[in-house]
DNA sequence: CAATTACGATTTCACCTTTAATCAAAATAC
DNA sequence: GTATTTTGATTAAAGGTGAAATCGTAATTG
């Protein structure tokens, strides 16, 4: 029963998902995987890490001098989190009106199509 | 082919909501159903409808002496838009992704499913 | 016509986010 | 062991957002 996860803004969600990828991490580990892709000075990831922490999205291991970073819930809690919020907000609440829009007409491959499809039948069986 | 639609935020997204059950409407109207779901004050939703028209996502229509607002983009547009942001911080850009933790995650009727499987069969016919 | 109200325009102010820079202490290099 | 580099802590400034208040002027009311 995760309490309620604190809001995560655009730049803080980069950030956590190199940690996602792998973890614990030095700020230095975080800042060279970023470099790649975005072109923010290591202080600013360094902040970004300080702020992550500071809300408890991310927890550091102060053992060793140099500090390693972790993210403290679950990539999925976190979609879930933010889904939900964004959902009410530009769907009006309903997933499935939002679930037809992409269907309808976003790029999906066959196999995404029949991978899709069998999620509703067993999703349908239950 | 709309050119890049600006970001709206939570509260804006309100205001659109309002203008896009009808349009054009005054600002007294929009502030009447407003007053209905939040507890803005008036001049907070002036506020925002002003915002709004700057962003040029909002029309003013000043021809009368009590303007006029109107959307400029539909709804359907910038759900896209914002979907299409959204999609790619939460995500990692793949839709899929997204709709399969979504049709995994119940929450969908019955009658959810059998229309979602219609869409996802028409969509493959193609 | 004078007083009041309504409306639009401008301004406010605190907080969050982005994007860092500066400062201090600890470690490393010479 | 002093100088330099690295790391972490603190501070900063600009822009966006939430939530209004104030100020003029035009319209309405008495």
């Amino acid at each position: 029963m995760s309490k309620h996860i604190p809001n995560i803004s655009e730049a803080e969600w980069e950030v956590m998902n190199v940690l996602w990828e792998r973890a614990p991490q030095t700020a230095n580990e975080v800042i060279a995987s970023l470099q790649a892709k975005t072109d923010w000075k290591p202080k600013t990831v360094r902040t970004l890490l300080d702020r992550l922490a500071q809300k408890e999205v991310v927890g550091i291991n102060k053992n060793q001098r140099i500090y390693t970073f972790y993210p403290i819930y679950s990539q999925e809690e976190c979609q879930r989190a933010e889904a939900h919020s964004f959902i009410k907000r530009i769907y009006g609440g309903t997933v499935k009106s939002m679930l037809v829009q992409f269907m309808e007409q976003e790029s999906l491959s066959e196999e995404d199509i029949k991978e899709l499809r069998t999620i509703l039948n067993k999703n349908q069986k239950k």
